[in-house]
RNA sequence: GCUCGGAUGGUGGAAUCGGUAGACACGAAGGACUUAAAAUCCUUUGGCUAUUGCAGCUGUGCGGGUUCAAGUCCCGCUCCGAGUACCA
């Protein structure tokens, strides 16, 4: 019987849909394992090959775990809010929900066709209003909740008000966005506007005016890689800088829980370091500088307090709200130029273009140490986001400083002994400290740093600020607070209102979800508003609490709802909690489906959320932890990065002016131009002649110059694309091999973790195994050619040595190995002729993660219902891979020169007196003694002559 | 610039603790079966030298080092990839 791979996929796949194989509960006799793959957004031109990459993984070992007898949480849903089904709508005014549907359903089919064992009836889509109710009842809980240092903990915002009205904000530790001082009795005679104003300065989701890429022709603010060098990604229009009202979410408050939670989880190490780089926490001090001849002080953050004699500038950044205060008339006109300038240039452009820029503002600072006058400059070096948006410049010890005072002829004093800075700055934090302070310009009783090294310098300033009250030791981080508004249609909407006072009013939880309002266009509205100031209904009645038309807004009652609605991340953030419990509509999750799934210990995924979801997710799972939802910190135990599949692709080469096409080996003879030819024709890099006259009508009367009769394409590896004709789709090869045959192929491709090119060139290969392996059980019989023979030591030896490795390949995701083992023990079952049903039932239960059709197929045909329902992963027994003999190399300082083969129960000095005596052994001593014998157990014996 | 990876035959890749490098697969060459093709099976396949027979040398990007023994560990480079970037 031929192995009908078809016919046997069909039908399984029909059968554990209607045996619902896959469906889990919470199982308290059982250990939970929660496997999961990061959600595709479903696009529009469907899965292509190098999407099922981690999918097949993460379900091979989800069936590994649940044949080891857990209970396995294998979800999959849709990330389904996002950018191109949106812009779609806007070209084509198909409403975004029906093509995203149509989106979902192929991907579904396609991802059915592969065999993967999700428990479908958890499906969520991030659209969905019973979704999407609890992004935003998270969001409303993050509105009303502030973030606390002292307790390392966000905690409910009645708490701060109740600390307010009874000691201000005296020694409270607590994230914020500016600070802020008051006592109780100020606090208490402040109108409650103003209240509602300072808490949003506290809040864990704000309301917050930041700097934005707004597109004007867009209408939209665009995230920074939509922006490319200073354009629009889209349409190419020019995005400027602008400060915008937007909500955040004060991601920055975790930073350091974030930072420390990365110890506790089993991540790469590269993916760590990415992440610690993006939180980029940086230890150092705040520093106060007086200006000259004004009342005026200003604070500056550095991390080398130690160079603090080298200061011969300070410089601001333009935005800085400093610039204006100190900015004396003289100066003026040439700091207004210099302002609009720079407004003008994007974030791009500055990024881009490092040239030296920067203008005088007419004041001077104090040193604070040296008491000496220094000129504050302003420069679009500085970044007005990080740190107080000012520095102190140390031209001598740092790059941008010391480019900056070269440009201006600013002095540069050198701190560090015998250090050359001729032509650039020493950067380095080594060496020994001079000039601290610079010879005969001691102050008394002052700070010297003369002769320390480095650490020792910084150290030492660092408790001579605080002493003097000079400025405070402070811990800066990179990571900013999530812009959490956009101005689109395609996601979720706020479930916010703006009261008579501008200020924001979040609905009542018991009205959630608020849905999303239909609208007629999805564009901005004439008068620049979002997409949803399209919508007529899309006001807030507070009395009878329901959505109305926005023509019933009396700003007493009814209100407008927020026009905004929240980016790609929100939905993404904690879809894995609503996996544990998709369809309860009171809670998130029940206290007891959290409590049994925890958190995902294995998720799968691309390294490219490093910097995004990941540390969203993180973020959002911290918060949920906090407020008791969540029983755990950190969501994601353990990740593994999948590479990613870059495509393939073939040329064929046309001699110019003809239509004659040259084979690869043979085009250096002519003047040829190479032409993209779609992979899909192109076998093991042999064009199919015929299919390629019928691929285009202009290569109907084609030529070709062979070689060897084929034609040899050349090929070269890029991104996967429609325009290289280079995209393979799983269906098509299911469709040509099987499921079966694409899971092993994709596993045998290389190590998950590295990205290749999809070659479809070995896939013979492991289709062929798949057939030897159907023809042990079947050869040229229609019934099943198996018997019930006790197996031979022989047998049980290669079984068991298989079992050991696939286990130990599966624990450590090494799916390309264990392909290779899987081949090594058929081919030697096979040369043993072995039918025996005690081997072969074994092989099938551990090949069954891998390719779970076939090996369903014989399962079955051995009588057995399913592997998923009535199989155990097998144990392997060392007493089966015990040989008898081993295999000695000799080896005569260092090099193998001869084998033995003596009994493995020999003792290491009979061992070695046969190594000595043997024949071979005379030739290489040459009379001589030995000075040393090493002896590795069972490889090697070294004599050392 | 900084951080993190990587480099092994014609190709994808193995070598899990420093122990006979090249498993497994593809491709290629030769052979068997067949009217023929497909399918299947067998042999060879890093390079060089030798080949009637054994065999020998060399070899994991480059240059050093440690060790009885290095693809693996250490030092110094080269090239490729990824992330990040005026972060004070």
């Amino acid at each position: 019987m031929e192995y009908n791979f078809r016919e046997i996929e069909k039908k399984w796949r029909q059968n554990w849909i209607d045996e619902q194989v896959y469906k889990v509960t919470e199982d308290e006799s059982k250990p939970k394992y929660y496997v999961l793959d990061m959600f595709p957004y479903p696009s529009g031109a469907g899965l292509h090959v190098g999407h099922p990459l981690g999918y097949i993984a993460s379900d091979i070992y989800s069936r590994f775990k649940r044949l080891q007898g857990f209970n396995v949480l294998h979800p999959m849903g849709y990330d389904a809010y996002g950018l191109p089904a949106e812009q779609y709508a806007i070209q084509t005014g198909q409403h975004p929900e029906v093509t995203t549907k149509n989106n979902i359903q192929r991907y579904r089919e396609q991802m059915n066709k592969i065999g993967f064992s999700y428990d479908w009836s958890r499906e969520i889509r991030t659209c969905e209003p019973i979704y999407y109710k609890w992004t935003q009842w998270a969001f409303i809980r993050m509105f009303n909740s502030f973030y606390c240092y002292d307790k390392k903990r966000a905690l409910p915002i009645d708490e701060l008000i109740s600390a307010f009205e009874q000691n201000g904000t005296k020694g409270l530790n607590i994230a914020c966005g500016e600070e802020m001082e008051f006592t109780a009795k100020e606090w208490k005679d402040k109108s409650k506007v103003e209240k509602q104003k300072i808490l949003l300065n506290y809040r864990i989701a704000y309301l917050g005016d930041t700097m934005v890429n707004w597109c004007p022709a867009l209408g939209t603010v665009l995230a920074n890689d939509e922006v490319v060098n200073g354009l629009s990604e889209r349409g190419g229009y020019p995005v400027e800088q602008r400060v915008m009202r937007q909500w955040c979410l004060r991601v920055s408050a975790y930073a350091q829980r974030l930072l420390n939670g990365l110890d506790k989880i089993d991540w790469t190490d590269s993916l760590k370091e990415t992440q610690r780089n993006w939180i980029g926490r940086s230890e150092g001090a705040e520093m106060a500088f007086k200006v000259k001849n004004s009342d005026i002080e200003f604070t500056i953050f550095t991390t080398r307090a130690d160079t603090i004699f080298g200061v011969t500038f300070m410089v601001l950044a333009p935005e800085s709200e400093l610039v204006d205060k100190l900015t004396t008339n003289e100066q003026r006109a040439e700091v207004n130029n210099y302002i609009d300038i720079t407004k003008k240039r994007t974030e791009r452009e500055r990024i881009a273009d490092h040239r030296v820029s920067g203008v005088f503002s007419g004041s001077y600072a104090i040193n604070p140490l040296t008491n000496e006058a220094i000129p504050v400059w302003i420069s679009d070096y500085v970044l007005a986001g990080y740190g107080t948006g000012a520095i102190m410049a140390v031209p001598a010890h740092d790059s941008r400083d010391y480019a900056f005072a070269k440009h201006f002829n600013l002095p540069i004093i050198p701190l560090i002994k015998g250090c050359d800075i001729s032509e650039e700055s020493f950067d380095a934090k080594e060496g020994i400290m001079m000039n601290s302070p610079v010879q005969g310009k001691e102050i008394p009783g002052g700070l010297i740093l003369n002769g320390l090294t480095v650490p020792e310098a910084i150290a030492k300033t660092k408790i001579y600020i605080e002493e003097k009250k000079l400025g405070k030791i402070k811990v800066n981080f990179r990571l900013r607070d999530a812009i959490f508004s956009r101005q689109r249609y395609w996601g979720e909407p706020f479930p916010v209102y703006y009261d008579e006072n501008g200020l924001p009013q979040m609905l009542p939880d018991k009205k959630l979800p608020l849905k999303l309002p239909e609208v007629d266009k999805f564009l901005p509205t004439e008068t620049g508003e979002p997409p949803l100031g399209r919508a007529t209904n899309w006001a807030w009645d507070t009395i009878n609490e329901k959505v109305v038309s926005c023509s019933l807004i009396d700003n007493k009652t009814v209100f407008q709802l927020e026009l905004n609605t929240m980016p790609g991340f929100a939905g993404s953030s904690a879809y894995y909690i609503r996996y544990m419990d998709p369809r309860n509509e009171q809670e998130l999750v029940s206290p007891q489906a959290d409590k049994y799934w925890r958190n995902v210990d294995l998720y799968i995924g691309g390294t490219e959320h490093a910097t995004g979801h990941l540390i969203y997710s993180r973020f959002w799972n911290k918060f949920l932890y906090d407020i008791g939802i969540s029983c755990e910190d950190e969501p994601f135990l353990k990740l593994i990065n999948q590479g990613m599949i870059q495509g393939r692709s073939n040329f064929v080469y046309r001699i110019n002016g003809t239509n004659k096409f040259v084979s690869f080996n043979l085009k250096d003879q002519y003047d040829v131009t190479p032409l993209h030819v779609d992979v899909n024709i192109v076998v093991n890099d042999v064009l199919d002649i015929e299919a390629f006259r019928n691929w285009n009508p202009e290569y109907n009367t084609a030529e070709f110059i062979l070689e060897n009769g084929k034609y040899i394409c050349g090929w070269v590896i890029e991104k996967m694309s429609k325009s290289m004709f280079n995209v393979v789709n799983p269906d098509m090869i299911v469709d040509k091999y099987g499921a079966d045959t694409l899971r092993l192929y994709e596993m045998f491709l290389g190590p998950l973790e590295q990205s290749k090119p999809w070659d479809t060139n070995g896939i013979d290969g492991v289709h062929r195994f798949l057939k030897k392996l159907w023809n042990i059980f079947y050869g040229n019989a229609d019934s099943l050619q198996i018997t019930n023979e006790a197996a031979t030591p022989e047998e049980l030896k290669s079984l068991h040595k298989l079992i050991k490795k696939v286990t130990f390949d599966i624990e450590h995701f090494s799916f390309n190995t264990s392909i290779s083992a899987f081949m090594i023990c058929l081919n030697e079952l096979s040369t043993l002729k072995c039918k025996k049903q005690e081997i072969l039932e074994q092989f099938i239960i551990i090949l069954a993660p891998f390719a779970p059709h076939i090996t369903e197929e014989l399962w079955h045909a051995f009588g057995y219902k399913s592997t998923i329902c009535d199989a155990k992963w097998p144990e392997y027994k060392e007493e089966y891979l015990k040989e008898d003999m081993v295999k000695y190399a000799i080896s005569f300082n260092g090099k193998a020169r001869f084998n033995i083969e003596l009994p493995a129960d020999m003792s290491k000095e009979d061992v070695e007196k046969i190594a000595l005596t043997h024949e071979n052994s005379t030739k290489w001593l040459q009379g001589k003694e030995p000075k040393k014998i090493i002896i590795v157990p069972q490889k090697i014996v070294n004599i050392v002559i």
